[in-house]
Formats: structure tokens, C-alpha cells, sequence
DNA sequence: TCTTTCTTTTTACCTATGTTAAAAAATTAA
DNA sequence: TTAATTTTTTAACATAGGTAAAAAGAAAGA
């Protein structure tokens, strides 16, 4: 719980009696490697906080799958559609590894948000770099072939290189696994 | 500068020390077709309003140029990473028609939500907002070939097929104007 | 109205990447 | 350690969509 106040704390200050209605409403929960944190077309009802542990975000369309997002340990992520909305989410969440997380239900953030101008600010703040996130990750999108989109992944996503299997790397790119395969054979 | 009040409203109850502090602010500014509103490499100081007009947001590449997102009346818009980090684009912004716009600045931003916990609520719901409409637009690109990406760009955005070249719509989708006329040839 | 410029379509050709399937390697379980 | 399962690599083939260039159409300016 210390992490997630820190983790807050720095992004703008939050006062004693936030911190305490915080800490009051911050519920721990783990989920099995594997196992699913949100399915698709149910709501996701919870704000979560890793303190360790690796999710996959991804969308099933056709078969396949596409993966959003990777969240790690020290970073926050919902559903957020599903989430801001409360409706049904088109993603699915599961754990890729086993995962220790923090947790704030919606009607939680709603209440921190109208009681604490601090809070308010925070879940500002983190909302903005959630938008500037996926901004980049459109962009990203973009950036030329199958090899570059790779090399790029590379750069800013070395620290999970290892801890990510092939297959998802590939459907985080958007390229099938045999494509990434022989983009590994001849770098 | 009403519609720019009235956008607030609805999203949440504006006070009206609010509403004064906010109207002193706020700017008007009016772009001719064609022109540059934030070009790549500059730092976006702006926060807009569009009353009229359209807008496009694009990347440019390799000589190509990507567009992230459309922009048109009765909608905000700002260079989203640049704004918020203070940072120089890597996007480049300009009119497709003659544009105008209400505007406050990162400055006015800032202290509009310092002072004004309801206005701060607004910025939060509108970044929210952003991060959603980033988030499907990722969920978009992966739907399927060219043809399915079209499909999709008609039904989302039909208000807007009249007014956006078929040259920027391809832009737009990833895709070159020669497969998208290819397209639109064999429906 | 005629000319110039910009946009869209069509044609021809080529390459990157998808698909399917099978072999090889690595990881996990027994 | 062996067996079972999962992940990655390799090979062969098919195709969607890219590029370049030219023709046709539409819009803008003189």
C-alpha cells in the first residue's frame, strides 16, 4: 500500500486525511499466473495498483488476439473504457505472471476525487499520461515495417524483452509470430 | 466562448467564480485553411476549442505523413503529449477548413484547476475522455485488413467523409490512396 | 472561359508478410 | 530422467497492398 501512496505522492502532493480515506478504502489482491483479471464484455469495476507482476491488455478479434498494453509492477492500469464508462469492457486483462496488486473500486475513486482536491489532481495527472500513453502507442503504430516496429519494441520495452514470450511480442506488433521469428533470424 | 462554457456544463457543474475566472481567460483565434496551428518540434502552449471548422493531427514519417485523429466543431484538442509535458510535438496540427477556436493556455489550465476543484474535475473527465478515444482508435488499427478499416471509418466517422480527402483518409487509416481507391472502386 | 493545379482512378509490377504445416528447441510435469 | 506440453524456428506458397507513373476528373485562378 506504501508504494501506491508513494507512487501518488510523487506525482502531486496528497494530504494527511487523503492518505487516510486512501488507505481505509485500498483493498490488496493477487491473481495467479494465467489466471483472467477482466473479461471482456464484463465490467471492470476496479482501479488496480501492481506492486509485482507482469498483465497482458488484449483485444480478441477473429481468433487471434492483439495485445494493447503491457502493465508491470509500480504502474497503475484498469480497463479504462470499461472503467470511465462502467460498461462492458471489449478487452481482456490476464495475468502473466503471478500478480500482486493493489485495489480501488469505482465508486472508491469517485468519492477520494470529490472529497480531495489532491486526489482529484492525481487521478488528473494520471489520466492525462494514460491519454499520452496510448497517443504514442498510435504513433508507434505507425512507424514503418514489421522490423522497425520490432527494433522499437526493443528500445522501449528492453526491461520486459525477456520476461515476454515471442507470440506476444509478435501480437502486440500486430505481425504474426512467424514474421517476428524471421525478424529475429536476420536482425 | 458560450459553447465552451456549455461543453463544461454538461461534462460537470461549472461554480460561477468559476465561470468568471474562466472567461477573463479564454481567447479567441481563427485559423485559415491550410495553416499551421503547432507544427512538429514546437512546444504546444495551447488548449483549444473548436467552434467551427476541422482540424487535422498528423505525424509525419519517411516523407509520409500518419494522422492520428480529426478534429471538428463543438470538440477540445491539444498536441496531448507536448501540452502536458511542456515538451516539443512530434505531431504536427493544422486546418482543413477555416477554423475557429476558443483558446486558454497551459498556464490558464493550470491555475483554472488549482483554484477551481470543479473545473479540475472537467480537465480529469476530458483527459479520461482522451485516453478512451486513444485507446479504441489502437482497438481500430487492429480490425481487420484495408477494406474493414475503411468499413469501419465510414461508420464511425460519417459526418466527416464529405469534408476529409480521400487522400487523408487513407493517411488516416494506414494505408496508400491507391489501395483506398481500389477500395472504394470494388465495395 | 481557358489554364493551371490538385485530387482521384487506373494499370502494371513487386515485395513484405500472412498462412499452413512440420521440425526443432525449450520448458514444465511426472 | 523421461515424457508431455509449450514455444520457437524453418520451409513453401499465396496474396494484400505498396510504389511509380500516367490518365482522367474536379477545383481554383486568371
Amino acid at each position: 500500500m506504501d508504494a501506491f501512496i508513494n507512487y501518488c505522492n510523487k506525482i502531486s502532493p496528497l494530504t494527511a486525511e487523503a492518505i487516510e480515506e486512501l488507505s481505509s478504502r485500498i483493498k490488496s489482491k493477487t491473481f495467479k499466473k494465467g489466471q483472467v483479471i477482466n473479461k471482456e464484455g464484463q465490467i471492470c469495476r476496479n482501479f488496480f495498483f501492481i506492486n509485482k507482476g507482469l498483465v497482458k491488455h488484449y483485444y480478441p478479434y477473429k481468433g487471434r488476439i492483439f495485445i494493447i498494453r503491457f502493465f508491470s509492477e509500480n504502474n497503475v492500469f484498469t480497463v479504462l473504457d470499461s472503467f470511465i464508462q462502467q460498461a462492458p469492457a471489449v478487452f481482456t486483462t490476464i495475468a502473466l505472471e503471478d500478480t500482486e496488486t493493489m485495489q480501488l473500486t469505482y465508486n472508491d475513486i469517485q468519492e477520494l476525487c470529490k472529497r480531495h482536491h489532491c486526489f482529484e489532481t492525481i487521478i488528473r495527472k494520471i489520466f492525462g499520461m494514460a491519454a499520452v500513453i496510448n497517443l504514442k502507442r498510435i504513433k508507434e503504430m505507425f512507424d514503418g515495417d514489421a522490423t522497425e516496429l520490432y527494433k522499437n519494441f526493443e528500445i522501449e520495452n528492453h526491461h520486459l524483452l525477456q520476461r515476454i514470450s515471442l507470440g506476444d511480442i509478435a501480437s502486440y506488433l500486430g505481425i504474426s509470430q512467424v514474421t517476428l521469428s524471421r525478424i529475429r533470424a536476420n536482425p
